[in-house]
DNA sequence: CCACGGAACTTGATGTTGTTCAGATTGACG
DNA sequence: CGTCAATCTGAACAACATCAAGTTCCGTGG
């Protein structure tokens, strides 16, 4: 995001560019918040950052392996910005830690409905393609993990509940942003549905 | 599906085609569902067809159009495809409700485990930029809809708690097909966690 | 029975796209 | 100061979406 056209020392203007890989991602990344994956031309990115279209070759194999950086960087916001959302609340209490999970939940959704495109591409086949995906462990979020176990340790959830929540937890907090975003499920409904999930889960009041 | 090549009467080699919108969609599905629909040509499509590319622009405004087509076309597969499943468990007992209500949650998954690409598509833009989406009456969908009233007739499910589970019930299984597409979540697990959401969702044993 | 109008499709052309490759340019290192 | 590898350019190519103009077909009214 910050590494766009600001190279070490010459920016911009000599020949060589200093850092013409993460300047293609982060244009790449802007155009397809624009226009959608589908819609976005190498040839497009490549002038905007004031570069031909084959010099995108010596750092990307394909046009899909820049999409698919560009796919693990909406992943790696997406977790950024549910982390930051999460971390802004403070405190031991069960009450906290309660306020942590439902502040995570609606940073998701909010996510998705702010940034639909970079969130469908993050979810696309694109990132299979590419390793480094920066958001599975063993398999499951971090955070959305940290969290929940921040729950069980003050006491806002039973220890044996835990483990199979937390996919379902993550699948019903996934699927609520696709359906919201995808206009099947209502944005206004979406805090009430939250909500729900809490208590089904066992978030105890 | 079957409205592929078989016109009325004249079948294939007249000038006139019969039935190209339809054809066309046809074998714009099946590439879909062998490369991905971002890999998929409109011209590709209109020569499996036996036809020119430029045939196509007097069915469709746009290649966009014709994917819209094809996700609309996924989106009713699914659905079809979920309650032939539910279809298939006649009774009216509680304990059929429930076993329908377990085969609605396998079907979604295997469904979009066996068709990944066109359920990706379905649930893509493509399908808001077209009208004639199947699924959505007053935004659920209908299958789902009706399994649930079902539960609740046969006392398998508190009336109390359907309403608000409809959504989640709907979100939770989208989620988790989508997660299990992408790798997120094991395959094998998702037994384990439908039958998890059947008892947080509150289908009584 | 026949001309005619319109719908369905083709041909040919245009501009854009992804991709490649031979060569020009550069900074770093000896 | 010269060498070298990394980086970028430029021109080229095939495939693509799209469109305008022409061609073939079918049904319909005279």
């Amino acid at each position: 995001m910050s590494t766009a056209t600001e190279a070490p020392e010459h920016a911009g203007r000599s020949y060589h560019h200093g850092d013409l890989r993460s300047a293609l991602v982060c244009a790449a990344v802007a155009r397809v918040e624009q226009v959608g994956a589908e819609h976005v031309s190498l040839r497009a990115v490549a002038a905007e950052v004031g570069v031909s279209p084959s010099a995108a070759y010596h750092h990307f194999a394909d046009k899909d392996a820049l999409l698919g950086e560009v796919a693990a960087t909406g992943l790696h916001m997406l977790v950024e910005s549910v982390g930051a959302e999460v971390a802004a609340i403070a405190g031991d209490t069960r009450e906290a830690a309660r306020l942590r999970f439902r502040a995570a939940g609606q940073a998701y959704v909010s996510f998705a409905l702010s940034h639909p495109q970079l969130f469908r591409v993050a979810f696309s086949p694109y990132c299979l393609e590419h390793p480094g995906v920066p958001t599975t462990d063993d398999g499951s979020v971090p955070v959305l993990s940290e969290l929940l176990n921040d729950l069980v340790s003050t006491g806002g959830m039973n220890a044996d509940v835990r483990d199979d929540s937390e996919d379902v937890f993550v699948a019903t907090l996934h699927g609520l942003a696709t359906l919201a975003l995808q206009g099947m499920i209502p944005a206004e409904r979406v805090p009430q549905l939250l909500s729900k999930i809490e208590q089904l889960i066992g978030v105890d009041d």
